[in-house]
DNA sequence: ATCCTTATTGCAAATTTTTGCAATAAGGAT
DNA sequence: ATCCTTATTGCAAAAATTTGCAATAAGGAT
């Protein structure tokens, strides 16, 4: 569990509670190299802790998002999916095929920069899906 | 149904059928003043419509949005939420007390720009939905 | 006006996601 | 090491969403 280390302290400092299920699914999540949607989670988790629920895997998936370690992203389907949130990216989607590629945080640093001058919004760096034809579909 | 008389054509060019059903939910998304979710949808049809199913809301929503007349957006919790896909735009969330504004697609024209250029991809424009914080939360 | 093909609907059942509440267990204090 | 407070979990039940399949009905052809 040394990777989880700092977000021990972290959490505690914030009132809550560094839980074995917490552990369990950031590790997961870590150690995934894409997203996953809950019940890919739960499948995995379970492995080491029998006793899970989906309900907590839910429950700790959205806590993960809501203190910023975890990132909620949705699908062509509006099917969620969770990742890590280490490097900030995007993803374009291929509405055809479903090709999925990774867009750079940094590409739209300018527009994010621009609305927050128009919007007086302080804006967060959300995680977005974009869609559509990838050069082979087209 | 004047107002439905366009598409008529444009589906049945497509091989799609037009249905009560698909009349009146186009209609009810065509005059709501902002996005509803498929049980709010339905709610509203059952009232014209009462043999309605809430699959079929469902299903009819998804292909409305596939033939390009809605759209799909989701809002903080994911919450699934549809929309008449008539003028093109985002949405900006705050994150802390749900205060949401329209951003006009034109201001990302620019971006889209760039990413068909880098990505290669030709994009959809798809509503994408932003957090932040609003200038009375920050 | 009737017939035919097959896209769409409704129904029932499966799946996924959310919610309320009592039982459990983190972690600070003694 | 034990006690206390209350954040978290599990459980059961509700709500939301999806899926398979047979019955229905759009709309082109006769």
């Amino acid at each position: 569990m040394s990777c989880e280390a700092n977000l021990t302290q972290e959490l505690r400092e914030l009132g809550y509670r560094v839980t074995p299920q917490r552990r369990v699914i950031l590790h997961i999540l870590r150690h995934a190299n894409n997203h996953l949607t809950p019940s890919e989670v739960f499948a995995q988790a379970q492995e080491s802790l029998p006793g899970l629920t989906e309900t907590t895997v839910y429950r700790t998936l959205e806590f993960l998002s809501q203190v910023g370690q975890a990132r909620a992203a949705f699908g062509s389907n509006g099917k969620r999916a969770y990742e890590i949130s280490d490097h900030d990216h995007h993803h374009l989607i291929c509405s055809q095929c479903g090709h999925e590629i990774e867009i750079p945080h940094v590409q739209l640093a300018g527009l994010y920069a621009d609305l927050e001058i128009n919007t007086q919004f302080k804006l967060a760096q959300n995680h977005l899906t974009l869609f559509g034809l990838c050069p082979t579909c087209q």
